[in-house]
DNA sequence: AAATCTTTGTGATATAGTTAACAAAACGTC
DNA sequence: GACGTTTTGTTAACTATATCACAAAGATTT
């Protein structure tokens, strides 16, 4: 009923992308039709929270047979705007951004690395997975010329903060930070912390405190 | 006043890491006393929240005081493990893989990567930032040798489940999964799921539809 | 076309996590 | 050692998320 303005859970948005993937792959191996239960199996979440999550966006389904793979995709497509690219820039162009680099965020997704940005003359002025690499001189000059309003943080810790703060004199709207430092930034603009180091060292502790009983497996 | 052997909530245990990490900066700086205000500035989490956080271990502060930062630090060394070294496996040593074997996760971790493990013979035989890389069919003689029960996935998402089935078979009881497939796995196992694409994908999105009102910044 | 089976969409409920607010305790100062 | 200040620990309220469970709708079978 509750029509897309209405604001979707976090939750939700946070599974949409998922859903979105495994919908194509469905597609791919030519399938026309998928319920709730299959969909649980394939992505794990529960058929119940999937159900909910696409309540959200109306009635997609039909009871009694599930849902068409081909609509519900293409109804992701618009909502995920999976037609629009949004240009990303990376700040550091070391271990953990090359990776990134290489790998293609392109294929099924709507978001593309644009442009690199590293001190290391070494580095500078290359192209890694066809992304240029430019020098932190021509920071600002690159973002606002080309448009650019998210930014990956790959560098070291210590100079994370002065980076981020010149990220957001060239107009960034977000930023996804790599490095274990948090950022000041004004509230308008949203940071989304990945910090591997303590993903792996609460994987560990959970192991070790959480021996699995509950239900508990993320 | 609950003491250690109490469960405490998952949410809470995320972030023990990260006050940890914070603690020793604290610490090398030479702090002697923080307060939750102090704290939460730094690690951007809410007072009342690490108060909370805090109150599962019991009373570790003093009112009017703050935290004793080294006893405070102690503790949480020894409620992390800290002095017990957790040695993980590392399954596909490409892009990704490559970036986490050079990243030291020791740097005050109790988790390090210990042995590496990949079919391309370029690699095998090599010795990625002090790790030595072994061939897959030496995967689980190597893994129960050495006694590993915790493994990183960073292979081809093709590959993951039938390695999946071969780390179940060495006796993994652990599975960090860097790659976009959802394994099945008894429910022994614990698994957890790092998404990097939905990750970017997901923050986009809150990007476009959540254009910051709230105080909701995660 | 009736009977049976399937599966959605959603109220109701359960579980988890966050935050405000404040009494009580201890600090630091005079 | 009395007094104003600071800051904890926690109760209570709130917000968010997940799951159960089932009527209703529609599919499929006979
Ligand atoms: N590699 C990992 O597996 C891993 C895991 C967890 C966290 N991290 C974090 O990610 C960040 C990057 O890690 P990494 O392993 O890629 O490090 P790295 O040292 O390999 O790369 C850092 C890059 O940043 C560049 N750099 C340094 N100063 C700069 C500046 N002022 N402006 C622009 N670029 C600058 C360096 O030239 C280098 O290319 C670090 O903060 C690290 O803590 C990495
Ligand atoms: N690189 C990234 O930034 C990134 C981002 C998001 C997700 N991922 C995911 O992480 C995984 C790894 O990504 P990558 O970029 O490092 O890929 P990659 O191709 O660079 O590395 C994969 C490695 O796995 C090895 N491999 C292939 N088959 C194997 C097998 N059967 N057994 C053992 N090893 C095998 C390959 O030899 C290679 O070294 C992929 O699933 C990818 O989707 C990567």
């Amino acid at each position: 009923m509750a029509q897309e303005p209405v604001k979707i859970p976090q939750a939700t948005a946070r599974r949409l992308p998922l859903y979105y993937r495994f919908l194509n792959n469905l597609h791919s191996q030519g399938k026309q039709r998928v319920s709730s239960a299959e969909l649980s199996e394939a992505v794990k979440v529960d058929s119940a929270t999937i159900r909910r999550d696409f309540s959200y966006f109306g009635a997609l389904g039909k009871k009694g047979y599930g849902y068409n793979v081909n609509y519900l995709l293409g109804f992701f497509r618009k909502t995920l705007d999976q037609d629009e690219l949004t240009k990303v820039a990376l700040i550091g162009v070391g271990n953990l951004g090359t990776a990134f680099l290489n790998y293609n965020f392109l294929k099924n997704n709507n978001t593309k690395i644009e442009i690199g940005f590293d001190v290391d003359e070494s580095k500078v002025g290359t192209t890694i997975g066809d992304v240029p690499i430019y020098h932190m001189d021509e920071l600002q000059e690159k973002l606002v010329e080309q448009g650019i309003t998210v930014a990956i943080l790959t560098v070291p810790a210590p100079v994370a903060q002065p980076i981020t703060d010149s990220l957001v004199e060239a107009n960034i709207k977000g930023l996804l930070n790599f490095t274990p430092a948090r950022l000041n930034v004004p509230k308008t603009i949203r940071v989304h912390h990945i910090d591997l180091a303590v993903e792996l060292q609460s994987f560990v502790y959970f192991l070790k405190h959480y021996p699995i009983t509950e239900k508990e497996l993320i």
